[in-house]
Order: C-alpha cells, then sequence, then structure tokens
DNA sequence: GCTGGCACTCTGGGTATTTGAGTGCTGATT
DNA sequence: AATCAGCACTCAAATACCCAGAGTGCCAGC
C-alpha cells in the first residue's frame, strides 16, 4: 500500500480521496468536470483527466464505460481507508443511542444481540458480534445426569449464570448416585475458577496423584475430561439488519443477495473472516475481494475485537457495499466495541 | 367455495383446473389455444373463450393485460386446491431420501432442523418447522443456583436430556444449600411427571396440605411455581431454504423480499400463522391474501399438523410462491409430518 | 506543466415500428 | 342452444433508431 502512496504526489492522492467521498455519497461515477469543483485544488477539468489516467493505470480508480467518469477499485479504497481518510466522530444522537442500548444491565447474550441490532440500525447495514470466547470464564456449578447406556449430560452453570450443556460417553456405565459424587467433587474443588485453570489442574492432577485418590474421584476428573476437552463452546455470532442490506443495488442483484445469505446461513466463512479479525489489535478491514471469499465480493467488512478486562473475547462489525461510509462506519465499529466490552465487564454489570 | 364450485358445470371446472396445472407449470399466462390443445374436451378456442369469460366473471381467473392468456387468481387455486386437484404421490427417491433424513436417532432439536433442511431442499422453496411444544414432556431433574439478590437461576431437564434455564425472582433472599434442599425435594416427588401435572399437582398441594408441610417444602412448590407458571418455553420455529425463494421472480422483487425476510426474522406473525394450523386436523394451506399478512401476499404455505402419540404438538410446512406445484407439496408434506412425529416418539427413538 | 478545444464514444431515454399472442364478438352451422 | 370459424382489435415485448448528455483522450498553444 505505502508502495502506491510513496509513487504518487499530493495532488493525485488529494484527487483520490475526493472521488472516492464523492463517490461514495452519491454511487455515480465521478467525472473530471465535478471532481474540479469538489476539490480545493484549482485544476481544470483536463488536468484531472491526466491525473485519472495515472490513477488508472495504478489500478486505483477505473471507469465503467468509456464516457463515464471514475469509480475507485478495491485498491483505491484500500489506499483511501489506509492513509488518506479523515474519521468522522459520531454525533451525539448515535452516540446517546448506542450509550443507553448498551448499559441496561442484562444476560450476556441479550446483549450481544442488542449490540448487533443497535449497529445494523443505526448504520442501515448489517450488524454482526460474535458470541464471546468463554475462556476467561469461571465455573460455577456442574452437574451429572445418567442417560441410557454410558451417556452422561452434563450441564455446567459458568460466569455465574451461563447453562450449557453437554453429552459425554464414558467409559464405563455409572449410576446416578456415583455420577452425583462425581458432581459434588468437582463442585467443591473446581467451583469458582477459570475453565482454563480447570482444565489445566485436570492434567496435572491426573498425572501427579493418581496414587492417592480413590476411584470416585479418578472418575470424576476424567468425566470433567471428557466435558472440557476442547471445544465445547462452538463459535457462533449473532446477526442483525441482514434485510437492510437488500436496499443496496450493488447487492441486490439475486445472485449476489443469494450466495450472500447463503454464507450467513452456512456460518462456516463468516466465523473464519471474523476469527482472523480477532488477532487485529483494533479496526480491521476487508474491501470486496479481499475476504478471499466469494460471497463477499462487493461486500465490505468493518470489523473490531472486544475485550472484556484485558482479554479480547470477540469481534464485531458491519457489513455492507463496498461503497460505504468508511469515514463513519470504522470510528462507529471502534466505539461500539468498546461500549461492548465495558457492558460485558461482569465489574461493571451492575445487580439489577 | 362449494358456492363456486356448484355454479359452474364440470366441464368449466375441468378448464380451470387444466388452466392451473398449465400456469403452474410453465408460469406463463395461457391462452384459449393452448388450453384447447391440453384439455381432453375437444373444444374449440373459441368456445374456451366464452368459458373463460365466465370464470373470469366469477373472479377465479383474470388476465395481467387484454391481449394475455388467463392467470388463476387466488379464489381460483383454492377451489382448485380444495376440490379439484389430484395429488401426486411422493417418488420413491424422495421418499428415501425423507426417512433416511428423519430415521437416523438424534436430539430432538436436531431432528426438528433437519425436517426443515429436507423440506426446503427436496421442495426447492422453504421450509419451517415448530418446535414441538412441550406440554406432554417429563420433569427429569430440577436445579436451583442462587444468584444476586433474590434472583435464583433454575436449571431443569425434561424429557430425558433437554435442559432449559429460566430466572426467576423469589419473594425472598435464598441460601445455597436452602435452595439445594428445595431442588432435593421436588426431585423426589415429581421427577418422572409431565409438567402438566406438576403444575396441577402444585396448585392442589399448595391448597390442601398447606397445614402439615414444612416451611422448606413451601418454599420448594412456590419456587416451582414461578418456574412452570406459564409460557416458560417460548413458541419458535427453525427455517430452511429461505434463499430458495429468491429465485422466484414472483418474490424476487427488491421490496417484497425485504418484508418477507423481515417477517422471518420477527418470527411473530409467522408463528401466529403456525398457530392457527395447530388446530387444523390435516394439511392446512393458505394461498396468498389468505394469510392476512401483507408479507405473505405473494406466498402460499402449506403446513401440517404434526403429533407425537396423540398429540399434536408441533407444525411444519413449506412456504413459496403462490404459484408452486400443491398437487405435489400437499403429500409431501403431509408424509412429512407423519414422519417426523413417528421420528420423534420416544418410543421408536432408538438408544444409540 | 497546465489548459482550452475538439473529436469521439458510450449510455440512457425517448419514439416509432413491427410482431405475435390472445381476446371479444358476430354470424353461420349443427 | 351450444359450438365454432373468422375477423377486427388490443396490447406487450422486441427491435431499431435517434438524440442528448456526460465524459473521455489527445493535441496544440500558453
Amino acid at each position: 500500500m505505502s508502495h502506491n502512496s510513496q509513487q504518487l504526489n499530493d495532488r493525485s492522492l488529494q484527487l483520490l480521496k475526493t472521488l472516492v467521498e464523492r463517490y461514495i455519497s452519491d454511487g455515480q461515477p465521478v467525472g473530471s468536470r465535478s471532481l474540479s469543483k469538489d476539490s480545493d485544488l484549482k485544476l481544470s477539468p483536463a488536468t484531472i483527466r491526466n491525473v485519472m489516467a495515472d490513477l488508472e493505470e495504478l489500478g486505483l480508480v477505473q471507469s465503467p464505460h468509456t464516457s463515464a467518469g471514475r469509480v475507485p477499485t478495491v485498491s483505491g479504497y484500500r489506499l483511501f481507508v489506509d492513509s488518506l481518510l479523515t474519521v468522522k466522530p459520531l454525533n451525539t444522537a448515535e452516540l446517546t443511542r448506542l450509550q443507553s442500548g448498551l448499559s441496561v444491565p442484562q444476560e450476556a447474550t441479550e446483549m450481544i444481540s442488542a449490540a448487533s441490532k443497535l449497529l445494523a440500525d443505526l448504520t442501515q447495514m448489517a450488524g454482526v458480534v460474535t458470541l464471546p470466547k468463554r475462556e476467561i470464564v469461571c465455573l460455577r456449578h456442574i452437574e451429572f445426569l445418567p442417560l441410557s447406556h454410558n451417556r452422561v449430560l452434563v450441564i455446567f452453570v459458568t460466569n455465574e449464570q451461563e447453562v450449557h450443556n453437554k453429552i459425554i460417553h464414558t467409559a464405563k456405565v455409572f449410576s446416578g448416585s456415583e455420577l452425583q459424587q462425581a458432581a459434588n467433587f468437582l463442585n467443591s474443588i473446581y467451583a469458582g475458577h477459570s475453565l482454563h485453570s480447570v482444565r489445566e489442574a485436570l492434567l496435572t492432577e491426573l498425572q501427579d496423584t493418581q496414587a492417592h485418590i480413590n476411584q470416585g474421584m479418578l472418575d470424576a476428573i476424567n468425566m470433567a475430561q471428557l466435558t472440557f476437552n476442547q471445544d465445547s463452546i462452538k463459535d457462533d455470532y449473532v446477526l442483525a439488519g441482514e434485510t437492510n442490506l437488500m436496499g443496496f443495488s450493488e447487492l441486490s442483484d439475486r445472485d449476489r443477495l443469494r450466495t450472500l445469505f447463503d454464507a450467513f446461513n452456512q456460518k462456516r466463512e463468516v466465523i473464519h473472516l471474523l476469527d482472523q479479525c480477532m488477532k487485529a489489535e483494533g479496526v480491521q478491514i476487508f474491501i470486496g475481494e479481499e475476504s478471499g471469499y466469494q460471497a463477499f465480493d462487493h461486500c465490505s467488512l468493518v470489523t473490531s475485537p472486544y475485550s472484556v478486562g484485558n482479554e479480547i473475547v470477540g469481534v464485531l462489525g458491519v457489513i455492507g457495499p463496498t461503497r460505504m461510509a468508511y469515514e463513519k462506519i470504522i470510528p462507529f465499529v471502534d466505539i461500539t466495541a468498546k461500549l461492548l466490552g465495558a457492558a460485558l465487564n461482569p465489574k461493571s454489570q451492575s445487580p439489577l
């Protein structure tokens, strides 16, 4: 990217900037005449045309056909987003809307979907929020119920009040009371600890103290192993306002819309994409084909990870057409991520 | 409806039938010429035209414009569906696909979504299945965990392995051990009974034996009351293949599509509509505006309730354009409902 | 290096024309 | 009285065409 921005002088960049802004605001290919008026530089259309020819050669803009204005390409947008754009702070209406929407204390999942809806409503595009990765979570309570054969229904509560359940297959068949004992044992030892530390503790426990613990405890530990061994909590996300996307002519093509919505339903690709954003420090953007998924070829995705405490636990963002108001959306996503993180922080979670 | 079918002679009905069939199969307004060829009656186009004029007067068909063929109206479809149509049985491929898809033993919710997907895939329209009403369900286990203040997290397991949870607000603040006792009490008495009978038992319990039970039991009963008092399990449905609907030109209009998908997300209207179908004995059909919901003005909905044992527990169906192959869809929905009901029957639920 | 001027290109909208499918009606046939 | 053939008529969709407008590329002069 700096490759591009270095071999261009300020004037060209300035023009690219106003071109992108102009195109974003009214969706028409922008011609040399209007560009000459819009930009502060006092240049004639003819000069602009020369510059445009350069930009086109560099692959930053292109024209739909011979006698139309220019439209930014993906790299054009990219350059714009990376080094040209001037962010516009949220207005107070939006800010208060966000704050009030996310300050009401409620269940975590409600919070998530509220955030998603807010993103969608305020941007008039689609909002997406991943469910928080529950690594940090602490185990509150665990319970085993026998099913038929060697199957056991495990119910465990994390993070004060979130209930999960899972069916595990044990090596041998346990009675109800055996399971009861195992649960009691685990509850007495591990309640209050994070799942992560529980998992670790279990590993060492098995190796070290195998000698002097009884069979019941061993069984309990084995079962806990089965329960927490891996991805017991699946990645998932909450989408809102998908239908907003139907309004955009760039996307309202039948097939595009269909592949897009199919991708939303499939979830796999979207999750993968969002996962990549978890690693990013701040706002991360995929423009058009950059995502690598065909379904999003004509979309842009603006995301930001959100953290509870110091740990990144999820990602949220906005999906819309590549022609979106990045300068507004970027700070918007940024703020929302921060507000959501704060709202999810158990310390600030008011007791109702 | 019989009003219409009685004031028409067989010939007109016959013609209406082939008209609808023809229109369904190729989507073009059908003219007198092709109708004359299609029908077994040996009539000239001119005669057909007279009949058509009659049918139009009765509001059973209409022509998009002066020199186009005729298209069935909603009442035309209705008459067709009610008394004219000859159902086509499923072919073996479809049948085996359904059977194999629904015979694999799995969790109830998996079953439901499998059914929904099958409906969508095999009809190339949208499939919908309501979650079974869990009236018949039996209580397996209940557990109370204290939260802050007077809030209590209730976890209960029904139907062998389905986990539900709910937060209730109790009159006074309970300690963990008090809650434990209450749970023990309830488990010992009510485990194995249906929620319905539990609810009833609780009511009488409170009135009758108030005298000679101790405070702990009273608390337990009160809490159970709070838990089971009403709609603890919300109506919901599983939708599949919505995107199939984007393929139909009748629906692919931007605004229509949007209102339709919004309705799907809202869920409220759809649930209400499906609820009405619970009462019906067999297959129930809404054609176009008949549903009363604007979002479905251009859709038809073919549903059938499904039962576990003798009790109707849910509804499933197919949503598509009014121009759908009713003669195939109707038996299809019918069979699927029966297969799903059978598959959900705990008696036949293999122990894996 | 910038600019005005000019020829050229392409889209989009408007209008006219044709074609084909289909109707309604009328009057003859059975 | 029902059926039908024939005919005039209508309308939508396709085709062709033109025109205006927006915009470009390039050239030559400042």
